[in-house]
DNA sequence: ACCTGAACACCGTTCAAGT
DNA sequence: ACCTGAACACCGTTCAAGT
């Protein structure tokens, strides 16, 4: 925002926590070499001195998010280090949550990156540690990992409303839209019905999202115990 | 590609198609107004006559794709009428997943879209009736939704590589660039190791994507047939 | 009803030039 | 070493105008 005369020189790491705070703020479809130099108090020229153009800058973001991922996520297991393996990953992954929660343009940064983040290597190699010293074989571990999917990221699986990106949602609308087609929807409409029956608050908003991020983890640690092998 | 004259007249659903091929053979990033015009033989500013600029071409696009799924899916729904619900599902899923594998850019769409397409929905309904029919509470339907989260839209989930998008993959240098973190990521290296010591193709590809969402649909099936309510 | 030309406000990126 | 101005080839979109 306001940009005096450039007190420290710009750098790759100012530039990356300028996207960072633009894309929080604004969006991905805000971030733009012109408008982040324009905050920085810049020509959008220089950032390719820094920079390998718009897809390294997007790449850097992908980084960023990563590794505050797994600064969460270590900060997490550290508190339960001696507990065992499904209480570890479920640290983990709520930790992880807790990032994407900060981040929602994360998701869809990760996934539109033609490749994974180094990141999120290490990522999975602390979760198939954790996994080993809870007694899996490589061959579980590894199945873990495909089952896991985003969920080990923190990507909340949203079923009634954007999947991820940033943008006004309008409740309203979405609701709308789905009571007018109520009767073509028969089974939906029912299980909403039953199902905002004992929830403080009977709309489109009613999933809980962590009490079904924590329901499909147990899910998950359950059939793995259960496949353990 | 090659444009005559125009024969018959521009439509909303012949744009939608021309945007389809153009997408499924240059990818999401060669989806433009112009370039599309282009194709269909017409001016640019002739699109919007039909359609409600770029934002509404991409949510066609998705509904097209939540279409073709649900039609997949119905289709393989048919021939498995009498089975049970995990049957059913399954085969619904595993049909879901061909479309997606035909449309790679599909996911990464459906991710940046602000709103979830409307005919999810109703693909939603079709998997909640199959629950119903098979014994399963609101509660945990709705729960297993949640789980099922994008694998019921045939998502599968690319742990080691792109997890959507197009573009092209080297994966050569994925795996140089592994191998040079190796010492760092001692357990993931293991494990690359040991699984790949049965796999015909010891490299990064060597992960079985249909076998690892089989086996995550199992893990979730049983789990929900346990917390049957 | 359907399509277009010209124009506008934006992009990302290059390259030679400044300090 | 770091930054910039001017320029290029692209975007999406408008609007009045054509047929």
């Amino acid at each position: 925002m306001g940009a005096r005369r450039p007190r420290e020189p710009l750098s790759r790491e100012r530039a990356l926590a300028a996207a960072i705070a633009l894309v929080d703020a604004e969006g991905l479809a805000a971030l733009t070499m012109r408008r982040l130099a324009a905050g920085l108090g810049v020509e959008a020229m220089s950032l390719y001195y820094h920079l390998p153009g718009k897809e390294g800058l997007l790449d850097g973001l992908a980084e960023a998010v990563i590794a505050e991922i797994e600064a969460a996520a270590e900060a997490a297991d550290a508190t339960v280090a001696g507990d065992d393996w499904r209480t570890r990953l479920r640290q983990r992954f709520l930790a992880a949550r807790a990032v994407m929660l900060r981040h929602p343009w994360a998701p869809g940064l990760l996934g539109s990156r033609p490749t994974v983040p180094a990141g999120v290597y290490a990522y999975y190699d602390q979760i198939i540690a954790t996994l080993r010293e809870g007694g899996f074989s490589y061959r579980i571990a590894h199945r873990a990992l495909h089952a896991f999917g985003s969920l080990a990221l923190g990507f909340a699986q949203e079923v009634f409303r954007p999947a991820a990106a940033g943008g006004t949602t309008d409740v309203d609308v979405a609701e709308a839209e789905l009571a007018a087609m109520a009767e073509k929807l028969p089974h939906l409409t029912a299980m909403m019905a039953a199902e905002a029956h004992d929830a403080d608050d009977p709309t489109l908003g009613w999933c809980d999202s962590q009490v079904e991020f924590e329901f499909t983890l147990d899910l998950l640690f359950d059939g793995l115990e259960r496949a353990r092998g």
